[in-house]
DNA sequence: TTCATTATTTAGAATCGTTATAGATTTTGA
DNA sequence: TCAAAATCTATAACGATTCTAAATAATGAA
C-alpha cells in the first residue's frame, strides 16, 4: 500500500507540517533534482509566505533523515532528490544537468560485490556525460 | 620515464609557474583532497606572497584541464584530487573525510560495460562509509 | 477548552566559499 | 632591450548557506 506524504514523513520521524509536505510534493512529482533555491522560487508563487529559511532547514532535515538524497554537480550550488530508491545520475559536466538512469542487474551486482569488499555503507555511480543540448551546441 | 611536474603541466598547455608548480606539488604529495583553503593555508607559510585568488584560479585552471579531479563531498567546498588515474573515493558522511580507493578489475569491468552503455565520458563509484574516527566517536 | 510548552516558520543579518576586477609583476619573443 | 601577453596579487563583489531572534503554530496536560 502507498503512504500518502504525511505519513512517509511520521514514517522518518519528521513532523509533517504543510511546508515540509508541499516541499516533498514538489520533489516527487518535479524530478529534475532542484536546488534550494529552485524550490523556493518555483514554490513561492504557490505559497507567498513561504521563506527560504524554511526551505534550506527542510532540505537539510529530509537530508537528515534520509527523505533526500543531495549532490553537487558544479560544486557550488546542491541539489536534491526526492527519490531515494536505488538508480544512478547521468550528470552533464557543462551545463550540470541531472538526469535519472536506472541501474541494470549488472550494475547491482557490482554494486553490491563493491558494498561487501569495503564494508560500505552504500555505492552510488556517478556518470559524467556531455547532455544532447550541450553536445550540440558546442559543434 | 617520469615527466618532471614542469613538464607535466606543459604537456597539457599550461604555462608552468612556480605557482602552478607548488600547487600541484603539494596536491600529489599530501593526498589529503584538500580544498582551495587547505591548500592556500598550508602552502602561504612557506609561500608568503601567494594570493588565494591565485589558488582558485590554478585549481580551476587545473580542473578545466584535467590535471585535477574535483568532487564536494559536504556539498559546500569543493575539494581537489591531483591523482587523476583511475580510482574509487570513500567519503564519510558525518566528517567528509576523502579516502583513496583501488579498483580491481572487477570494478572496472563493470564501469566500462555501463559507459558503454550510457555512452558516458566517465564513470566513478561514489562509496559512502562513516570512517573509524567518526565510527569510534559515535559509540 | 485553556494555558504553557515546544516545535516550526519567518525575515533578515551574517558567514563562507568562490568569482570578478584592476593594477602590479613576470615572462615571452621579436 | 623592449613591447606584448600572461600571470599574480589584493580586495571587492557575489551567491549559496547558515544563524539569530522574534512570530506563529501545534501539542498535551489540567
Amino acid at each position: 500500500m502507498k503512504l500518502s506524504l504525511s505519513e512517509q514523513l511520521k514514517d522518518k520521524g519528521i513532523r509533517p507540517s504543510w511546508q515540509r509536505i508541499a516541499i516533498l510534493d514538489f520533489l516527487l512529482s518535479n524530478r529534475i533534482h532542484p536546488s534550494a533555491d529552485q524550490v523556493y522560487t518555483m514554490l513561492s508563487s504557490s505559497m507567498p509566505t513561504l521563506s527560504k529559511a524554511t526551505v534550506y532547514n527542510t532540505l537539510n532535515l529530509f537530508a537528515d533523515k534520509g527523505v533526500v538524497k543531495t549532490m553537487s554537480p558544479s560544486g557550488v550550488e546542491r541539489h536534491y532528490d526526492g527519490v531515494v530508491s536505488r538508480h544512478g545520475h547521468i550528470i552533464c559536466p557543462i551545463c550540470s544537468r541531472i538526469d535519472d538512469v536506472d541501474y541494470i542487474q549488472d550494475d547491482i551486482d557490482a554494486l553490491d560485490r563493491m558494498m561487501e569488499r569495503i564494508d560500505a555503507d552504500s555505492v552510488d555511480f556517478v556518470i559524467n556525460r556531455i547532455c544532447d543540448k550541450c553536445r550540440h551546441e558546442s559543434i
